[in-house]
DNA sequence: GCGACAG
DNA sequence: ATCTTGTCGC
């Protein structure tokens, strides 16, 4: 959980202009390929799992991305509350860990930060940014993977709260958004079975990671000519209902960092355990919400 | 000027 | 995100 480039901190004391190209370092920093260091399968199938926890042959483990101390990965969720007093922001940080069927909490941190500035969309890390980095540093466990609450590569420049602060820890990160910040879904995301997704391309609303540089024609980085917009993301159907008259809106999944866009629906779909939010971040909220009580009583 | 957008 | 009761439909 070291914070390895500091440099990159959501300063929210930075003008506009300064946030934006810093979220445009940030993208460029970022990587939307999967580059886990872990195979993502151990966390949505347990007999791969079963079986990787008693290599026959610990190079063979090592080479199917086992973790080198021969456990499953672990896997953190973080998810911000707010104060009473309006003043100050909760960031919470459950970590889990695959056991069987199910998940095993193996720590729960978090930590409570003055808010600095308004909810800007486009710029929210720098508003809530502070206090999950707060929390980070109060976890003794150093997660594999972790998702956010809020958008990664959804974002006008690529670089949402789940990107940025994956991009800090330089931690594979995914973020898993309830509401479309900006790009196409290609498809209708209406009446989704449970594990459906629809893939989410960019438009002219998205930058490109390339010319970000500057670009005053108002095509924003992507070639209007020859539109060959690429997946940023999924809406994914994690819960339905089976009756025509109740419906549940798919969750809005995209890239952090180190992972690519079907990896990131893949584990928030092998996290889906009944509920429309993943494990992590289902419990990261719950655990906010009872620590803002308690900190507001 | 209007549009228009995570938490 | 948060302030809030009941209520409709699983």
């Amino acid at each position: 959980m070291s914070i390895r480039r500091p440099d990159l901190a959501p300063d929210p004391s930075l003008s506009r202009a300064e946030m934006e190209s810093l979220q445009r370092e940030i993208a460029r920093s970022a990587v939307f390929t999967d580059d886990l260091g872990f195979d993502p399968a151990l966390l949505g199938d347990p007999i791969a799992r079963a079986t990787a926890d008693a290599p026959s042959d610990p190079d063979e483990a090592a080479d199917s991305g086992d973790r080198t101390d021969g456990t499953t990965p672990l896997v953190a969720g973080v998810d911000q509350s707010f104060l009473l007093d309006q003043d100050r922001a909760l960031s919470a940080i459950v970590v889990l860990r695959p056991a069987g069927s199910e998940w095993e909490v193996v720590e729960r941190v978090h930590a409570v930060t003055p808010l600095e500035i308004p909810y800007i969309p486009g710029l929210l890390s720098f508003r809530e940014g502070g206090a999950i980095l707060a929390a980070v540093e109060e976890l003794s466990a150093d997660p594999d993977l972790y998702l956010f609450d809020g958008s990664g590569r959804i974002h006008f420049r690529q670089a949402g709260i789940a990107t940025h602060i994956g991009v800090m820890l330089d931690a594979p990160s995914i973020g898993v958004a309830k509401n479309l910040l900006c790009g196409d879904p290609v498809d209708s995301t209406e009446g989704l079975a449970a594990g459906e997704r629809v893939p989410i391309e960019a438009n002219a609303d998205v930058e490109g990671p390339d010319d970000i540089a500057g670009d005053e024609t108002g095509c924003e980085g992507h070639d209007a000519a020859d539109p060959d917009w690429p997946t940023i993301g999924y809406a994914v159907q994690s819960k339905q209902y089976d009756s025509p008259n109740r419906h549940v809106n798919p969750l809005l999944v995209s890239p952090g960092h180190r992972v690519s866009a079907a990896t990131a629906a893949d584990v928030v779909l092998a996290f889906a355990a009944g509920y429309k939010l993943p494990e992590p971040t289902r419990l990261a909220d719950a655990y906010a919400n009872d620590a803002t009580k308690k900190h507001d009583s």
